[in-house]
Parts: C-alpha cells; sequence; structure tokens
DNA sequence: CGTGCTGTTGCTAG
DNA sequence: ACTAGCAACAGCAC
C-alpha cells in the first residue's frame, strides 16, 4: 500500500544506498505486470550503469542512470523494493532483480502485479505517458492555496474524489485523503468547486502537513508495506480518520463514519467535518 | 471452503 | 468535457 510518503522513504533509502553504485545485471522472471515489461528496453538502458539519481514524481521512482537513461518504478497496491545480499534466493513474486556491485541485490515484488517498471532515455521523461499527464506536486511550492483554488473552480467532483484524481494534484491516495480533509475540517462529499479560499488554504496546509508527518513516521505499514530493509512505517497509529469506523473522533468523541465514494472507502467525522 | 475487502491507475461506457 | 465503474491480481480476515 505504497503511497506518497512511504514512496518518498524509499527514494530517500535509495539516494542513501544505491546512488552511486552500478546496475551489473537485470533478470525479469515475470514481465505481466500492470502493463508488459519492455524486457528489451530494460537490459538495454540498464545493464551495466552506474546510479545518479533517485527522485520521486507523484508516486512514481525515477532512478537516473549513467548514459542518460532513467528507470521508472511503480509500486502499484502490493509493490516493494528490497535491497538485499545477493546470495539470498529470490523469494516469491520477485519479478525484477537488478544485481548490484558490492555482492547485493535491488528486487522488485509484487505479489498483486499492478505496479510498473520501464526505462527510458531521460530527455523523453515530459513525454513518458504515465509521466506526462501528473498535476502538481502536493509537498512543492506549486501546490498552493491560490492554485488549489484555481484548480477546483471548474471541478464538479467531491472533494475527496478530486483529490484523488493525479491529474490535479499527484500523488494523493486514499489513506492521506481522508487523513487530509480531516485535519482541513472538510466534508468529503462537498463539491470541489464550493469550497473558498479559506477552505482551500486549509486544505492545502492538511496535504503537506499530513503528508510531511507520515514521511518523518516512515510511512503507513497498513498490511504489507516495508521499506527497503524490510521495516515497516510507523504512521498508522497516527492515523485519525482512516479505518477508524466507529471509533471516537478525536477532536470532539463523534463516531468516524466511513461511506464509499468513487469505490474507495472514505472515512470522516460527521461531527467536525460539516458540509 | 467461499465471500468480500484491500494500497492504484487507466480504460471504457455513459 | 467530465464522471462513475470496472478490470488487472493476490492475500487475508471472517
Amino acid at each position: 500500500m505504497p503511497e506518497l510518503p512511504e514512496v518518498e522513504n524509499i527514494r530517500r533509502a535509495l539516494a542513501r544506498d544505491v546512488v552511486g553504485h552500478t546496475l551489473l545485471t537485470v533478470e525479469v522472471h515475470r514481465e505481466k505486470l500492470r502493463k508488459p515489461i519492455d524486457k528489451e528496453a530494460l537490459v538495454h538502458l540498464t545493464t551495466g550503469r552506474r546510479v545518479l539519481a533517485a527522485r520521486r514524481r507523484a508516486k512514481y521512482l525515477l532512478l537516473d542512470l549513467e548514459g542518460e537513461a532513467t528507470l521508472l518504478v511503480h509500486l502499484g497496491m502490493s509493490g516493494r523494493l528490497d535491497l538485499v545480499a545477493a546470495s539470498l534466493p529470490l523469494a516469491k513474486h520477485d519479478h525484477v532483480c537488478f544485481s548490484l556491485d558490492g555482492e547485493r541485490s535491488l528486487r522488485y515484488h509484487d505479489p498483486r502485479r499492478f505496479g510498473l517498471i520501464d526505462a527510458f532515455p531521460t530527455r523523453d521523461e515530459a513525454r513518458h505517458p504515465t509521466l506526462r499527464e501528473l498535476g502538481l506536486e502536493p509537498l512543492s511550492a506549486e501546490l498552493s492555496a491560490a492554485s488549489l483554488f484555481a484548480m477546483t473552480r471548474t471541478s464538479h467532483k467531491p472533494i475527496k474524489t478530486f483529490l484523488l484524481d493525479g491529474k490535479r494534484v499527484a500523488g494523493i491516495g486514499n489513506i492521506y485523503a481522508s487523513e487530509a480533509l480531516f485535519a482541513a475540517r472538510l466534508h468529503p462529499l462537498a463539491a470541489a468547486a464550493t469550497l473558498d479560499l479559506a477552505a482551500c488554504r486549509r486544505l492545502c496546509r492538511a496535504l503537506k502537513v499530513t503528508l510531511e508527518r507520515a514521511i518523518a513516521h516512515g510511512g503507513t505499514t497498513l498490511r504489507d508495506f516495508r521499506d527497503l530493509y524490510g521495516a515497516r512505517g510507523d504512521f498508522a497509529r497516527h492515523l485519525r480518520a482512516y479505518g477508524r469506523t466507529g471509533a471516537p473522533c478525536p477532536r470532539c468523541k463523534t463516531a468516524i463514519a466511513s461511506l464509499t465514494q468513487a469505490g474507495r472507502s472514505t472515512y470522516f467525522c460527521p461531527s467536525c467535518q460539516r458540509r
């Protein structure tokens, strides 16, 4: 269940422990992910190249490699990257395996196979089909009360659904959408266009604060999220609305309610989050 | 043993 | 143009 904070933690670990090292070989053990892996491109653009930088865009990881190539990894719902000793036997669902210098191995593990791995020339990044349509980075200055206000003017969606649309604000997942709306005291069913500037200010701040706090706690582990070294995130015990149906609201003790929106569970306090 | 739920995203049908 | 619904898959709680 990697959302943005979980992905950001993995990025930081990659920046610390993989950047500067070389991808010696790549093995694809199963090519059918959300889209079939382009094995040809992957082998051709990653083998023998040193990793120069680890970046994140929304929930996508980008490893810039020597020779103007970029490796793209999305973890879907159940994906993981494991940095392990090369001698460790392959686990079930280890679909792609990079061997690194120093007898280590970077493995892409994804039981549900909703993830994505691709390699492309770095100069094509802006044209990449899955990256080109992404909206504003929530932790950057481009997401502001003003930009949020401007974007919501034309949307008839409920604000919770709006937040999940990556073409507007990128990388807000189901957990953090509920948490941010709770923090901003906004009802998840409120039509986006009805938010006034003050509400957009609260929501913008809530998104940034919630994501930053989750990053600081290593992310949220609901079931099977693990970081690069198999550690769990700690933020689940700080969740104030998500998954807490019937439990007392941490602000007013009213029972947390839940409903389904666009096929996803939404949690909110019916008393603090008025329409 | 089912049955129903789960973190994502992109395609399709309306 | 914009939105809801579903499909891709495995695992787990009940």
